[in-house]
DNA sequence: AGGCTCATGTAACCGGTTACATGATTAT
DNA sequence: ATAATCATGTAACCGGTTACATGAGCCT
């Protein structure tokens, strides 16, 4: 269940509308947490049943009414909470298909695997491009935040970078192992 | 439905009961792709039905009976299919729930962020302990497989490695920033 | 008129986890 | 005796995805 404790998180900088939740998440975590909309809306229900969220409807002339949700003492008791229960496991243990899809690769030609392994390295290149964004938002938003608060995003985007390096060093060193083979 | 295909993938080596998937998981993947005992028997049904996978009933006196499946024709023509399409979004856009936390860490002190991170460095580095076996698994079952498929396991493990030691430099360098804090 | 942003949801489905449940045989 | 290995499953649940569905107001 941690789709509501991102939320939690959010609502402990503002409170916010499920529209709004969307594209925070959209705008700063997506690259390791796609959240969908339709789920934001029913975490949110779930989230008020349980307490940690209040919900305040807006009226509005200009625009369509909106739900204003923040977050509760019992909400931020539990993303505390959830804070700090440990869990490095989640970032280590993971599922990867596309490894499995590798593993099993044996069965294809070496051409088919250094297509697919030529196509990753570019998506990974192409992912670190799409994180090219975030240094305006850190410096966008960061003021609002504090610099500590930034500070973190600033490792998680951190990490991301070395992450895509990594994938493509990979994934240049098994492509170089293959043509050996051709 | 990534189980199903892996399944299909170990059946493409030799006919297995769901107990020897399950082993066979345990022994080569298990460290991007944990796979649940239960699962697998659902999945095995799954496969039948859709006529992937063939059951042969086994008598046995000196162990309790069982159940051995092969794969099918369809099921090959499926497992190729799953190879062939591309997906390399699988390992980039993935939910990573310990960015998450990291991302709000910044609603805790520096000192519970650096124990974190501590924590994960640390597991990190087990992790690659408990990859020590995989190349004495490689040596034994690659035999088996033939030197072209058990490259590919190789590169799955490399990968792992790679994987671990970006995330404890990572882990020491977010350290180190913090530590300047104090 | 057409497309964009704002705004909120429902329903069906699916992959996977957790907990539970059983029982034979073999080795110590 | 008892623990380990062999062997197979069921049921409830849960987090998340996909597809569907709606509609106001703003700008060009």
């Amino acid at each position: 269940m941690s789709l509501s404790h991102g939320i939690l998180g959010f609502l402990t900088y503002s409170g916010m509308t499920g529209y709004d939740l969307a594209k925070s998440f959209d705008s700063s975590v997506s690259f390791f947490w796609h959240a969908q909309n339709s789920h934001i809306y029913l975490e949110l229900g779930k989230l008020e049943r349980r307490g940690f969220v209040a919900c305040e409807r807006i009226q509005q002339t200009d625009k369509p009414n909106k739900k204003l949700y923040t977050i509760t003492d019992a909400g931020r008791e539990e993303f505390l909470r959830w804070l700090a229960e440990g869990g490095a496991e989640e970032a280590l243990g993971g599922k990867n298909a596309f490894l499995m899809r590798v593993f099993f690769s044996g069965n294809v030609s070496p051409e088919q695997s250094i297509a697919m392994l030529r196509r990753f390295a570019d998506d990974a290149g192409a992912y670190v491009a799409g994180m090219s964004g975030i240094p305006q938002n850190i410096e966008k938003y960061g003021a609002y935040l504090g610099s500590y608060k930034s500070l973190y995003w600033q490792f998680t985007a951190d990490f991301g970078r070395s992450y895509m390096a990594m994938c493509v060093e990979w994934a240049e060193s098994c492509i170089k192992r293959l043509e050996e083979l051709l």
